[in-house]
DNA sequence: CAGATGATGTTCT
DNA sequence: GAACATCATCTGC
């Protein structure tokens, strides 16, 4: 993927990941997944790790675009988040949910799940799930999404994408803000459908 | 199905 | 001390 793909608004580029595939090489093997679930932060508003300036854990969001801002979440999970908007500008995209593509035996194994429909739909289904299921975790803290083990990729074949918008889930400020993104009717987004 | 709750560590006030 | 961009598991419909 371009870097030039991930240079415009958190908002816009939330929109635009919907589709793609994010896939990640490691030692243990590769594993695939096709982004259905995305959310949207930026400086402007409060919900957003961004909101207050720059700080060691947040850095990142402020370089450019196209990189993995990964952060630890309630002491149990890991998030992750593709860069956004122009250097300087803190903003970024949560990777909420994916549908498993390759490495599925893999992924079961880091979740300890068994393949089987129940497990399947829940392999990728939530920010904390997906990062267990594709090994990502400190260790992909401002690695290049445009090249590298870590990486997003246009899919193979763009099938017609149909996305919802809705509020974001689990936040307590700016609640009012429309930038959930989902592809509609996918069985593996988390949360609600809207 | 919906709603409540405990586990757990980092960051900020 | 409180808040937190969560998840699995429990309860009661």
């Amino acid at each position: 993927m371009a870097r030039h793909f991930f240079e415009r608004g958190a908002v816009e580029l939330a929109r635009a990941l919907i589709g793609c595939v994010l896939v990640h090489e490691t030692p243990e093997g590769t594993t695939a997944g096709r982004i259905v679930e995305t959310e949207a932060y930026d400086q402007g508003e409060p919900a957003s790790h961004s909101h207050r300036g720059p700080t060691p854990r947040n850095q990142v969001m402020f370089g450019p675009a196209g990189f993995a801002y990964v952060y630890f979440s309630y002491g149990m999970h890991w998030c992750m988040n593709v860069v956004a908007g122009r250097e300087g500008r803190g903003a970024a995209v949560l990777l909420r949910a994916l549908e498993p593509v390759d490495g599925l035996a893999l992924m079961a194994q880091r979740r300890g799940l068994a393949l089987d429909a129940a497990g399947l739909r829940r392999l990728c289904r939530g920010p904390g799930c997906l990062t267990q299921a594709m090994g990502i975790d400190q260790r992909c803290y401002g690695a290049d999404l445009a090249a590298g083990p870590l990486r997003v990729l246009l899919p193979e074949a763009p099938s017609r994408r149909r996305i919802a918008a809705g509020p974001r889930i689990g936040i307590s400020k700016a609640q009012e803000l429309p930038w959930r993104f989902v592809l509609a009717d996918n069985p593996f987004v988390s949360g609600r459908r809207a």
